[in-house]
DNA sequence: CAGATAGGTAAGTAAACACTTACGGTAAGC
DNA sequence: GCTTACCGTAAGTGTTTACTTACCTATCTG
């Protein structure tokens, strides 16, 4: 159920970018917010919530607090997406086995 | 850019259990209707952000309209979350490095 | 110690969202 | 043709959300 908070943290498209920013390398809030037209709270208010679903950790360097993305939350989310990819294939699949055995109804 | 709207459409727990339940097999509006504590309009508002984002196609059968998982929209969505998962762990093993080296500054 | 820097939190607001009921239009069955 | 099932859309409503400015607490620096 994890990957529910998650893939709602994701939803933002300002949180994906920010996400992005954090997967190439660890940031500060304000060293973010530089590259973003929001307001500074507003970021932190991005940070807070991608925190709270787990996609991110803080760790305190002084004054300054560094956020990481953490990759447990990406893994969580892939491995929902597998299991998704992987029905849909069968039921294409199945659904195509169906259509050629002519047990569709399209025909009038 | 593509998987932007299929996260946004999926950040929804009614719209995710919907593409569950299609995932393993396609569906009518009213039969999916069923299994849900909301009304049938409710649905069909959902399924139609859902088709926009193009996680969903339709095949209309005669009066019913049969709604199926498009395994396009996954395979995007799989493709972004691979390189985010991919860049997180190069970030994190760079980070490993730097801390190992002692370039880190955690000491007074 | 005084001031500056870094950042979380509170309060307010406008827009987006997830519903509801009501209605209109199309295909099926008698 | 007339009724019944199927489904999308319109309009209205309460709640969530993404922002803003203002404020307050820590830490670093001179």
């Amino acid at each position: 159920m994890t990957y529910g908070n998650t893939i709602a943290a994701l939803a933002d498209p300002t949180r994906r970018a920010i996400v992005e920013r954090l997967s190439t390398r660890p940031q500060s809030v304000s060293e973010l917010a530089k590259g973003f037209p929001i307001s500074r709270p507003a970021v932190s208010q991005h940070l807070k919530v991608l925190s709270d679903a787990g996609v991110l950790v803080v760790h305190p360097h002084g004054a300054r607090r560094v956020y990481q993305l953490d990759p447990n939350a990406v893994a969580d989310l892939r491995q929902w997406l597998d299991q998704l990819w992987d029905d849909a294939l069968n039921a294409f699949a199945a659904e195509a086995g169906r259509i050629a055995k002519g047990t569709d109804n399209d025909a009038p």
